[in-house]
DNA sequence: CGATATTCAGTAAAAGATTTCGTAACTTGC
DNA sequence: GCAAGTTACGAAATCTTTTACTGAATATCG
């Protein structure tokens, strides 16, 4: 039969009697060939289940419709969500993702990045490490030509194209609605105080304490580093105050799982002793018979998907302009606000 | 400098005065290149950060280090767990994984697969559709030498490779659990009858109660789809009954939350009036004030570890076997067995 | 009718690495 | 000192597809 092989444009081209350029044409649908020939090849190409070999194509035109996702951990509901919208969209677009993650590790990171440098992605959508303090990777890979778009989790640098989150906005509604619901003893569970992500939220808990006279409490801001453990102590120490809190904005869902966990352990009871809200807006809310009062939505999905429509756009630019396009080097940000939403209660 | 191009071995060639091929074998520590060459082309290399073009080496060695995994949903919790560790083991095996979702979509699984083919993928890790009938491509991918290991959701065929989950020691070490405390009447929220994972279910779950002389009773298996609706109707259809069930044990977890939520709108209380187990062990439980009595683990993450082994291996026989080896047609099976745990009250 | 377009298809190079085959140069053994 | 073996490297083919260039045949026009 066909010998377990895969057919090929030559061995169309030899049974046709015609060389392979014209079947390559031919397929492609190039003016120059004639409707009669175009019409034989494709039938036989059809007949012998023709498919072209695209590691021979991404060869030739150096371009592989391919794009590296990167990611601190698959399993956390807010990296699924955001993937999972990424592969949607790449997907209808005729693109492949290729996959990593980075488990929070800045070298396990730049392997991976190497890794899809060599599997020559067109581009690359980053949420770096938290503790990635080292970027020159961004440099590298803008000298081989591979854009990146940052989100979520993004370097405090200029020149780097970016999805950020404002934080902002979801912390003051999140404290206006506290202060609507009679709270003034606000409390505020941070996480690592490195973080960009948790100075903007800082920053805004502060602001937003202030819009309402509120004075700022030092003992109300606590940190954690994410940690299970981390997260019951911080919240313990805000229990364990001479005054505790009554309301608390936690950095993330987890956070407030965990913290939601050390009040009942405690013997008070979340809702009525004290009340959350927190970042994320993790899915699983709706099933809780206590759930936070409200979340605040970072829209993963959606930012996901403006990551890649702007990595798209870059590599648009990218095949356009030469390889002096000063596109890759400015920086872009799209900035997404954060939204109050599930007022669960 | 370097013209913004990446170094080739020509380049290394070129400037060192001697062969592409002599470069191509130092670089490969090839044994017949002197250790001299050897060590100044690799000195060179370095300098001039040359880093091997892959897409020219997957088109020559007509193999391409990666491999396709293929999951109805990433957003889906049994799912990134799987393909979180998936990735993770692929990854310190140099393996690169491409990704898709087929969202129980058959055709988008086919047009996933294609593409997978196109890419030419060492092989595909896949967890197939819930509802896909017809597994033709299985042939298709077979012939094109790529093996396939399944997982999950396995088709009723023999022929293929695959993890499977032996469904049945979870139920029956969940019936012995309810029927230790006491409970006799047991009822089974059953998913679509078509899956096979429904049907071994159901056997194990009639079987189970065999053995402890509980008569079956029709009225308490009952079917959803899996949707929010049909879940709640499934419950509800229970709680209805005459004599309502004091413990249930249902398809999954998610058929479970949606479950709970029901029976509370109905004012009765999980866990007191009725009490739950359910397959998967979804992480969340802890966090739960009224979790279910216990889990039917499933192990998604090794199940992932295995498949991949698995498929490994597959690779490994495709490579030293030849064309006729019958490994590829031959399906051998692993089966992992189900586990009771988290006794969560 | 001859000059010029237009249409259709072939030739060959190119992309970057690996690999088969071949061959100089040098070392052994006797 | 010569056959045989070893060492160290080069030339060229190869993997599949695309594409710039070229050329032949046919059509069009003045």
């Amino acid at each position: 039969m066909n010998k377990g092989k895969q057919p090929t444009i030559k061995e169309i081209a030899k049974r046709l009697k015609i060389s392979t350029s014209t079947v390559s044409r031919a397929l492609n649908d190039h003016p120059s060939i004639g409707l009669v020939t175009t019409m034989r090849v494709k039938k036989l190409a059809e007949e012998l289940n023709y498919e072209p070999n695209r590691t021979a194509i991404f060869f030739k035109q150096r371009k592989t419709f391919t794009i590296g996702v990167i990611l601190p951990s698959l399993s956390e509901a807010f990296f699924s969500a955001a993937i999972s919208e990424i592969e949607n969209l790449a997907n209808s677009n005729n693109y492949t993702v290729i996959l990593g993650q980075s488990l929070d590790d800045p070298e396990r990171e730049l392997r991976i990045i190497n890794t899809m440098k060599g599997h020559r992605v067109d581009g690359i959508i980053l949420s770096s490490a938290k503790n990635t303090r080292e970027f020159d990777y961004i440099a590298v890979l803008q000298q081989a030509g591979i854009p990146v778009v940052f989100f979520d989790c993004v370097p405090d640098l200029v020149h780097t194209n970016a999805i950020v989150s404002n934080l902002k906005t979801g912390m003051h509604e999140a404290i206006d609605t506290f202060v609507s619901c009679g709270h003034h003893a606000i409390a505020f569970i941070n996480g690592p105080a490195h973080l960009p992500a948790s100075k903007e939220r800082e920053e805004a808990f502060v602001e937003a304490l202030a819009n309402h006279n509120i004075s700022l409490n030092k003992d109300y801001i606590v940190y954690t580093d994410l940690s299970e453990k981390g997260n019951e102590q911080a919240v313990l120490e805000l229990l364990n105050l001479s005054t505790r809190p009554s309301a608390v904005i936690s950095f993330n869902d987890y956070v407030t799982l965990d913290a939601m966990n050390a009040v009942r352990k405690k013997g008070l009871t979340v809702n009525q002793d004290i009340f959350f809200i927190s970042y994320a807006n993790y899915p699983i809310w709706k099933y809780m018979e206590n759930p936070p009062m409200a979340s605040i939505e970072q829209f993963p999905g959606k930012q996901g998907a403006l990551a890649l429509q702007m990595l798209f756009d870059l590599i648009d630019k990218n095949v356009a302009g030469g390889t002096e396009d000063t596109s890759l080097t400015d920086g872009q940000r799209i900035v997404l606000e954060s939204k109050l939403v599930n007022q669960h209660l």
